[in-house]
DNA sequence: CTAGAAATAGTAAGCGTTTACTATGGAGAA
DNA sequence: TTCTCCATAGTAAACGCTTACTATTTCTAG
């Protein structure tokens, strides 16, 4: 088999599978060594070298092997992160955000889905250490099955041993003792206040629809609501809970199926936005007027929220700052938190916005 | 089972970095290839044997270094995909699907995200050239900078001489001879019908707002909106046609600006279905009813689609589908499209769907 | 001039797997 | 009993890079 195409043909000069260093290095008539000094230019490698490898570096399209040079110590320059669904909004923000600090630093960033399966994230997880990501970052609310829990634990020790960390994004602690970096946002007290609001305006029977139940997003949007009803002395009533999911779909299902019940009540806190939008959906399908027959508010403030007709009222989480401040701690030097509260736990804020959604209830 | 970290403590047994299969084999009293083996299960070891090892890597926590695998020859089990960006739901939605079909054939997902930069863009390949991704998938409109183009396709090259391949996810060819797989969607054809659509409901005046200039995407979707005026004789008007960007903001504000001058029309084609949404809000902004007073389409069915008000009539693009495809061709064993017009190229069909966000023309 | 410090290159030892070969111990065949 | 052939297990050579050492020049100072 001649090496027929032209020796000076760009890129698929040599035949196989891609030039290697060794290629370069002939080429240019110098030791490996050289070429790899060149490259990673870390050492100095005289001027008319230094051209005549970067020439052939093109000449032969030569990259480096990323396998090769992770195996050989440096870093995988890497990070890895986790969430349930790339098409959710929710999670897409904080994807962006984390993608692009995480180039801001020089990094790639793995992304991959657990599409709500606990077995499956864990999978990742190790997943992720088989790539030695430099960090891993795990996204959105945690099931707290102690058998889960104690199996993420044992992972988040395998990665610190590694020198890798294990950074929780807007979900519980695994516990004490267990090295994890955490940045969460205030998901009580935006809940808080966002019940808090629709109870200044008057209402005092409100039902909160959505969230998968034993889930720790859910279970903390859900200690605000409960705290700003003790807080005015509003009962708390079981009748006007109803967990389930985080989708679209559930919010438009289950409100229908409320509405059949013909429960009492003037107000609607869906568990996110996209319930919110179904739930707004099977409102105006019975033909009840948001704000002023029914008042709903959601949570996270995605992109569709001001898209809804009325505009929706709700909790703005800074998604995109969030993923940003994960991949930040995760790269930074602090140590894990190995102890009871150190500043490896970052809280970034939550406020309501307000908009077309919710009005004082009708004094029918 | 006690809580203290004895030496049989499952993960953290080895301080170090994580352990290796050379200490797996020395706790299982076995060499290091037996240990290979009984993981890979591509060759016979002894039940008892076997079971030995594999009490050890529960023991040590041990997962293979995947770079080690890489490089020692084995694939890397990785597919690449290149996006505009995470949150834009038309990337995200083709992304779920990558990563579907990929986890459904047993491989991993790198994403990365360009922004909308050419340079980046090349960038990201050579970076998942270093990867040894078994594919890099490439999502999008391209610019058509004949340099631009060039670099693209020695890229391609090089991917194809290295066993991997490019493919070019709604995006135009590189030209004849590039080795490429390409799977795309029916630009053109949607635009059309849904143009034939607006004009068999009695509009001959429509504005066309929105896409990058000298972007394959917006070529194809203009194609078929000239062919549609043309195939009813209606005289194409280039004070109609706008041209600047994908954002929701740009549909928004150069809608204001075509207001200011009072521009005849009836309806408006938003490039796709986030510049709809722009438009939708600078008419509701002055106070002009959608569909009464002027119509609007968009492109994409995006869920945030039917979540306007009026619901939009856009084109549906099986985006998720095209995601899957993507992946599927990748991974088949079908070679390059090295000639003309092989099977290397996979076209998905578009279909209009009709909401409320049209009607005829006001005969004012 | 010459010793010693740069500056520049080369050598070779890993990094953690996979896998082609080789070795060993029985079981069945002759 | 002796020889073959399996079933298993071990050895060691890649894979493509980085980097600690070592070697050779070339300056610079004394």
């Amino acid at each position: 088999m001649t090496e027929k195409s032209s020796p000076t043909d760009p890129i698929h000069a040599r035949g196989g599978s891609g030039a290697t260093i060794a290629d370069v290095a002939q080429a240019a008539g110098v030791s490996v060594a050289t070429v790899s000094r060149a490259l990673s230019g870390n050492y100095p490698v005289a001027k008319a070298t230094r051209e005549r490898i970067f020439r052939s570096v093109t000449d032969l399209g030569y990259v480096a092997n990323a396998h090769a040079r992770a195996l050989a110590g440096a870093t995988t320059r890497t990070v890895g992160i986790i969430i349930n669904d790339v098409a959710d909004p929710f999670f897409a923000y904080i994807a962006r955000g984390v993608e692009r600090q995480a180039s801001a630093e020089g990094r790639m960033c793995l992304i991959t889905a657990t599409h709500g399966d606990k077995e499956r994230e864990l999978a990742l997880v190790d997943l992720m250490r088989e790539q030695r990501t430099d960090a891993v970052i795990l996204v959105g609310g945690a099931s707290d099955d102690p058998r889960y829990r104690k199996q993420m634990a044992d992972r988040a020790r395998a990665l610190a041993a590694a020198g890798s960390s294990l950074v929780l994004c807007g979900r519980p602690s695994l516990g004490a003792g267990v090295p994890t970096k955490m940045v969460t946002y205030d998901n009580e007290g935006g809940a808080f206040a966002i019940t808090d609001y629709l109870i200044s305006q008057g209402h005092r029977r409100i039902l909160y629809v959505g969230g998968p139940r034993d889930f720790s997003t859910t279970a903390s949007r859900l200690a605000g609501f409960y705290r700003a009803l003790d807080a005015r002395g509003i009962e708390r009533d079981p009748a006007l809970v109803h967990e389930g999911a985080f989708g679209r779909g559930f919010g438009y299902s289950r409100m229908r199926e409320l509405l059949d019940q013909e429960i009492d009540f003037t107000a609607v806190f869906g568990a996110n936005d996209l319930v919110a939008a179904g739930i707004l959906e099977a409102l105006e399908e019975r033909g009840i007027r948001v704000p002023q027959d029914v008042s709903v508010v959601g949570y996270d403030d995605v992109p569709v929220a001001s898209e809804l007709r009325p505009r929706l009222t709700t909790v703005r989480v800074p998604l995109e700052e969030l993923g940003r401040e994960a991949v930040r701690l995760a790269l930074s030097q602090t140590p894990h938190d190995a102890g009871a509260s150190s500043d490896n736990t970052l809280t970034v804020g939550t406020h309501i916005v307000i908009r077309d959604s919710v009005s004082p209830p009708n004094k029918a």
